[in-house]
DNA sequence: CGGAACCTTGATGCACCTCAAGCATGGTGG
DNA sequence: CCACCATGCTTGAGGTGCATCAAGGTTCCG
C-alpha cells in the first residue's frame, strides 16, 4: 500500500533510455534534438515497476517526481474529508502523471495502476533545470499541463450539462481515440477498469454505467462482453455525444 | 466592492509595473527579487481595460499571451458543438487566464468580464524566455499552472458526487475564501455572476440555484438580497459541504 | 471447488429539471 | 427625472433521469 521508492528486489539493469522509447513521439521528448534526447536519457534514468492495485503516490505524499506511463493502465483519484472519491483521469502509455503535485510540494490524489504496469520516474527538479536549458523541452512540458487543464474543461462540461448516456459515448470515443494513437484498434477495446471507476470518472452510479452499456448494445451501437467491447457504429456514439439521438 | 487601487483618472494603459502592484504577492511574482521584479515589468508593460460582457479573447483565438486579472472579474466558458455551455471558472484580481491556450497555440474558452475590468498582458514568448532566466518565475509558473489543475479536479469531485446544497454552500466558501485572501470580508459579498452563471459552474439549473439560496435563507445560514449575500453561520456551509447536515 | 469481486437487471423513490407565471432591478431615452 | 423595458430572480406544480435497494449471475483465482 505504501509507495516503494526504489524497488528492492528487482534489479532495473534496463537504462531507461527516451531515445529508444517507442513512445518518444507521444512523450515528454517530442520534437526534441538528438542532444537534448541524450540529455533526457540521463534524467529518465530509473523505471519503476507497480502492480496492480498499487499506487504510484498517495495525496499527502512528498511531491519530488513527474511519472511516465510506459506499460499498462492508471487511474488518478481525489478524495473528500468525508470519504468521497472521484477519478479525475485514467492514463496510458506515454501520459504523464503527477503534475498535480507541483502546486503545493504534495500530492493532491492517488494515482493506481488499473494492471501490472511501468512508469518512467521523472525527477522535478532536474526537469525544471533541463528545460530552463532546452527550449523545446520547456515548450512542450508547458504544453502538455495546458493540455492536461483543456481536458480538465472538457469533463467538466461533461459531468456539468451531458445525460449519462452522452458520457459514456463521450468516454468510449475519448479511450479508443486515444488507443488508437497507439496503434491499437478503433473499434475493439479492452477496459481496463470497472463499471464503478467508469462511474466514478462519469459522475453515475455503477448501475447507471452497466445499464447505459446493455442500452447501447440492444440499439446495436456496441458489442459488450464484461469488459470486451467492440464498437459496431462508431458515427452512433457520436450522434449521443453531440445529442442529436435523442 | 470593486477593489481600486490607484483610481485612474489618466490613460493608465502605458506603463504597469508589477514592482508596484498591491497584487504581487497573490500573482506571478511571487517570491521574485528585486532584479527579477524589474524584468518582469518590462515583460508586463500594457494593460488591457475590458468593458462587462466583452471577451479578452474568444474559443478559437489564436494564443499569444496570458492575462493576469488586474482589477474586476471574469469567467471563462467551454461550448460544446451543440451550443451547451459550461463555466470552467470565476477569475478574481491577480488570477491567470489564458493557461488553456499553451497546448494547442489557440484558445480553448471564452475569457469573458462580468464587471468592467482590467488585465495586464503577459506575452508568452517572453514569460517562457524569462521564466528560462529565472528559476523562481519558472517555478512558480508551473505552480500556478499546477494549481489549476488541482482546482479542476476539485471541481470534477464537486460535480460527480455533491448534491445542490453542497455545491452551493462549497461555491460559497471558495469564493470567500479568495476575497478574504485579497482583503474583503469573510461574511459580506457581492456576487458578480448571475444565478445562470452559477448554475453553469455547479452543473445545475438557475431556478435550482435560486431555490438553494432561499433553502439556506431560510434555514438562517445565508442572507440573500438578490446579489447580496452575507454569511451568518460559516460553520453551518462547512457542515453542508462535508455532507455532515443531511 | 468455493468464495470474492464484479456485473446485470428489476422495482421503487427522490433530487433536480422543466415549464410557467409573476416580481425586482437597473439602464435608457423621452 | 420618471416611465418603460430588458434582464434577472423567485416560486410553484408536475415530470423524469438517475440513484437506491435488492437479488441473482458471471468470472477469476487461490
Amino acid at each position: 500500500m505504501t509507495q516503494e521508492t526504489a524497488p528492492p528486489s528487482r534489479l532495473e539493469a534496463l537504462k531507461v533510455a527516451c531515445s529508444a522509447c517507442n513512445l518518444r513521439e507521444l512523450c515528454l521528448p517530442v520534437g526534441l534534438t538528438d542532444d537534448e534526447m541524450l540529455s533526457l536519457d540521463d534524467m529518465v534514468s530509473t523505471r519503476r515497476s507497480v502492480k496492480r492495485g498499487e499506487s504510484i503516490f498517495h495525496a499527502g505524499d512528498p511531491f519530488a517526481a513527474l511519472y511516465a506511463v510506459r506499460t499498462g493502465f492508471f487511474k488518478t483519484v481525489v478524495s473528500a474529508s468525508d470519504g468521497r472519491e472521484q477519478v479525475t483521469g485514467f492514463q496510458m502509455a506515454g501520459e504523464l502523471i503527477g503534475l498535480d503535485g507541483i502546486s503545493t510540494d504534495r500530492h493532491s490524489c492517488d494515482a493506481v495502476a488499473l494492471e501490472d504496469s511501468q512508469v518512467c520516474m521523472i525527477p522535478y527538479g532536474q526537469l525544471e533545470s533541463l528545460s530552463r536549458e532546452f527550449t523545446l523541452l520547456q515548450h512542450q512540458f508547458h504544453k502538455i499541463m495546458s493540455r492536461e487543464i483543456v481536458r480538465d474543461h472538457g469533463v467538466m462540461l461533461l459531468l456539468g450539462s451531458m445525460r449519462a448516456e452522452e458520457r459514456l459515448a463521450a468516454f468510449l470515443l475519448n479511450l479508443t481515440q486515444r488507443l488508437q494513437a497507439r496503434g491499437f484498434s478503433a473499434s475493439a477495446l479492452v477496459l481496463r477498469m470497472t463499471r464503478e471507476e467508469i462511474g466514478s470518472y462519469l459522475g453515475l452510479k455503477l448501475e447507471t454505467v452497466s445499464r447505459t452499456f446493455s442500452k447501447f448494445q440492444e440499439e446495436g451501437i456496441l458489442e459488450v462482453k464484461q469488459r470486451d467491447i467492440r464498437i459496431i457504429e462508431q458515427s452512433a456514439l457520436q450522434r449521443v455525444v453531440n445529442g442529436t439521438s435523442a
